[in-house]
DNA sequence: AAAAAAG
């Protein structure tokens, strides 16, 4: 059980200050004896009872967790995420600028609404989070909580349910993370219902996203929020091997990052169970609630095994949500409180957004004419890296050889590729050896991807919400951004909602656009997600969306939730 | 009609 390995810490030296710690990273007065029962540090000693032996059933946690040998050599084998040479890790680079400019928080305007909603915190230290949490904060050098974390953190650790509409690059992924671990620890092991068989994993918490290399990218951070709490994060996604997936569950999981498909899969073969199931977080929530994932997520959420709303904690988070899919949200949710954060930088300061009428048998030649143009005028060494989205899986092959063959290195990324080819397209892309890719919706949404400087909508989408999240892949970090899209009577039905999207963004509408609009029978007025200052707005308060979902609203809450507009803060008004 | 998500 014992062993020499650095990153693992002997019991006895558990719960004491960084002198215990292996990591690299220098840091003061960890406090001992920090309301965690005997966590501290390193918390596996909370977790398992000790004595058990390898493979033993039953007893007092989830199958996995009695098995200490599987649990300590978990222990001992974490890998540390944060690497040992912060400036030479690119992962660890990448979080540390979470598109997080702070400056340009003073003004972000934020509203919730719901029943006794809890107050905001200031800083990270308002909140217990514990210390090995709050050190690895520290290790991602996050100084104060973005606003969407200021908010979601006291929901969350409230207790309460939760709707939050915040652009992705806001601190997202930590507004659902640090909850859920924290939860977890304080929690320590539920005593209830053991699974049937240690090769059943039984997860605490379960954190659904729509594409797999969204999947993998939650993974990666919440490791890192994770590092030495005790918690262990394991991902499924469907394209990749399922052997090495099963074994990382049967060495125990508390978080299971997932994507859809694979998940039913594991669920089918009884390999994993949702009955310990105490968080449930979607993250994009207006996309897996859509027309297309909507029947998965059912089946996962209300007819297999996972505890009921009012039971388990759910959190739906995304930049989007359009009424419609806040009135399916309902079902999955417990007296919520809604929370929509103003747009931070993405679609308003540090996005220049364009639209140029360009011909469909044009737009290639245009696309090499902007090419050509920021080549010219880029700084020679430093990478501007180029986002083009297209609509199909074929187009976007096509495009990607017509660049290449023009001189332009470019690769693509869309779901007709292996997943071992979308991930090396995402590396290549990433750093710099194909500065071009070209991308189907796959990459619309959540991907934070560094140093894009520019976002083409080669081909606009239909939905004005997939625009934004596309246009939201840039001016990350704190950084400007370019996005530029090519407009021409395909895509007239986007006019409308385009132009109202910049004109709040206080962007410059070319006239023509304009014109469009206003021939435009379209709407694209309170599209939900895309209207006003906010990424969203609660549909509860919208009279004409209550008019139809009230009673199925007034009936879903178990708290009385929102008895209409009498008792709740006006600032909308 | 298209894209994503299981194999």
């Amino acid at each position: 059980m014992t062993t020499s390995r650095t990153s693992y810490v002997p019991p006895h030296l558990r719960n004491r200050p960084p002198s215990a710690d292996p990591a690299p990273i220098s840091h003061s007065g960890a406090a001992v004896g920090n309301g965690y029962l005997g966590y501290g540090g390193a918390p596996s000693a909370g977790f398992r009872s000790v004595g058990h032996r390898d493979g033993q059933i039953g007893g007092g946690g989830g199958a996995w967790n009695n098995r200490s040998n599987g649990w300590d050599r978990g222990m001992a084998r974490e890998a540390n995420p944060f690497g040992d040479d912060v400036d030479t890790d690119p992962g660890f680079g990448a979080l540390e600028n979470t598109g997080i400019n702070f400056d340009a928080y003073d003004d972000i305007p934020v509203e919730t609404s719901g029943i006794n909603v809890p107050p905001p915190v200031n800083t990270f230290a308002e909140i217990d989070l514990g210390e090995a949490l709050n050190l690895n904060i520290r290790r991602c050098k996050y100084t104060k909580p973005t606003p969407v974390q200021r908010y979601a953190i006291p929901i969350s650790i409230g207790g309460r349910d939760l709707m939050a509409c915040a652009q992705t690059g806001s601190g997202k992924t930590a507004a659902f993370c640090f909850p859920i671990i924290s939860g977890i620890m304080k929690g320590g092991q539920s005593a209830a219902s053991p699974a049937r068989s240690p090769r059943i994993a039984c997860p605490l918490a379960l954190i659904l996203a729509p594409t797999r290399e969204l999947s993998i990218q939650i993974h990666e951070e919440a490791k890192k929020f994770a590092y030495q709490t005790g918690v262990r994060v394991v991902v499924a996604y469907g394209g990749a091997p399922v052997n090495m997936q099963l074994r990382e569950l049967e060495r125990g999981v508390h978080i299971l990052v997932a994507t859809p498909g694979r998940l039913v899969d594991l669920l089918e073969r009884a390999r994993v169970s949702l009955q310990m199931i105490r968080y449930l977080a979607l993250d994009e929530a207006d996309r897996m609630l859509d027309m297309g994932f909507e029947p998965q997520i059912r089946r996962i959420v209300q007819q297999m095994d996972m505890p009921p709303p009012g039971i388990r904690q759910t959190l739906l988070f995304s930049a989007t949500f359009p009424k419609e899919i806040q009135r399916l949200a309902t079902d999955f949710l417990s007296s919520y409180v809604f929370l929509a954060v103003g747009r931070v930088g993405s679609s308003t300061d540090l996005i220049l957004q364009r639209v140029e009428y360009v011909h469909e048998t044009d737009k290639r030649s245009h696309l090499m004419d902007l090419l050509h143009a920021q080549r010219a005028s880029g700084d020679q060494g430093k990478q501007t890296l180029t986002l083009v989205f297209v609509e199909t899986k074929k187009g976007a092959d096509s495009l990607e050889h017509w660049l290449c063959f023009n001189g332009f290195p470019a690769t693509t990324i869309h779901g007709d590729r292996t997943q071992q080819e979308r991930e090396y397209a995402l590396r290549s892309f990433k750093s710099g050896k194909t500065p071009i890719l070209v991308a189907t919706d796959v990459a619309a949404r959540g991907l934070d991807i560094p140093h894009v400087a520019h976002v083409v909508n080669f081909d606009l989408p239909n939905d004005i919400d997939d625009y934004v999240h596309r246009i939201g892949r840039t001016g990350r970090a704190g950084k400007t951004g370019l996005a530029t899209a090519f407009f021409n009577e395909n895509n007239s039905s986007m006019a409308k909602p385009l132009a109202e999207l910049m004109q709040e963004a206080n962007q410059e509408v070319p006239a023509w656009l304009s014109h469009f609009a206003a021939q435009s029978s379209y709407g694209g007025r309170n599209r939900g997600g895309a209207g006003g200052r906010f990424g969203g707005r609660d549909f509860r308060r919208d009279p004409s969306a209550n008019r139809g979902g009230m009673d199925m609203y007034g009936v879903g809450q178990m708290n009385g939730g929102y008895g209409g507009a009498t008792n709740v803060a006006s600032a909308w008004d």
